[in-house]
DNA sequence: TGGGGTATCATGGGTTTTCATGGGTGTCAA
DNA sequence: TTGACACCCATGAAAACCCATGATACCCCA
């Protein structure tokens, strides 16, 4: 396996340890941590594997040195960026800050994204994830990204899950 | 070469395994694992090959990163995913939020898509068959201008190429 | 060409291992 | 001293693994 899948919702402790799913742990490998930053444009927290934060640091780096845009992009990222150590069970705490924004409680989901993965407020991401399908289904550039060939006219038999 | 073809029903027992036909085992190799979700426009789920879904990833992380799109589409592919893991004597676990989504209980039949196949409610999939075998009679109709009295009873779809 | 034998496959059930989760103890620093 | 944090262990539930069996398709040989 080489990508994050699937949405695994695991409980968070009176602790603020929550157990990261063990396909994720398995990906991330021997050094067990990532990097975890809240996103800027919705209540999910981003995580980063250290190559991935290693290759957004080139790119950010790229940018001109000074300008706006560098300063602006490096303090969103890196400057609330944590890193986060999966212990000896397979768990992680989230700090206060990140649980805040997404408005974590009880719950937690881990979201598969491809190459990165995001934690979430379950609920709040279910509802993220309707907007997503319905945008999706309005917007014809998302679905000509669809894996299948040729395929029936989409309006044939609709539904949703 | 892997071309999923043919139609196989088989069933579903109490702990919602079910046996993966030994043609697409032979295609899918030695990591025999698959990737499968939910269809945005049926009741089938669909069955992605690793490295179908590794190209997928590919693309989907050539957008913009962190851009609305980027993080639409990979929350539709990638969050309702799961990777299906084949045991030792061929058969893989369906999650329950698939099968329900394609109300499969009992039985449930494999459906070769060339490079994807597609699991399905067998009734459902005889159904979904139809009306599109339907749709591609009345348009060939459309395009010839001529009107027919019994059509031809395409029998494909039952056999290899 | 037909019959018997064999290999493959789908399926059912039992058992072991993994995983998520709760709680305790020790350590370090403010 | 107290709080935060890292480590250790225990446990129930779920998933992965192992074995057995009936049926079917395939092959070989007479």
């Amino acid at each position: 396996m080489t990508i994050f899948v699937g949405t695994h919702v695991n409980k968070v402790d009176r602790k603020g340890r929550v157990s990261v799913p063990a396909d994720f742990r398995a990906l991330l490998g021997s050094p067990a941590n990532f990097f975890a930053f809240p996103s800027f444009v919705h209540h999910g927290i981003e995580c980063l594997t250290g190559s991935i934060m290693d290759s957004l640091s080139e790119t950010v780096h790229g940018l001109d040195l000074f300008s706006d845009e560098q300063d602006n992009l490096a303090d969103l990222i890196f400057a609330s960026s944590y890193t986060l150590g999966i212990d000896g069970d397979g768990r992680v705490v989230l700090p206060a800050s990140l649980r805040i924004h997404a408005g974590i409680e009880g719950q937690s989901a881990f979201v598969g994204k491809g190459k990165t993965f995001q934690i979430w407020e379950p609920l709040d991401h279910d509802q993220f994830q309707t907007q997503a399908r319905e945008r999706a289904r309005a917007d014809r550039l998302a679905l000509r990204q669809r894996p299948q060939g040729s395929g029936p006219t989409p309006d044939a038999m609709e539904n949703g899950t």
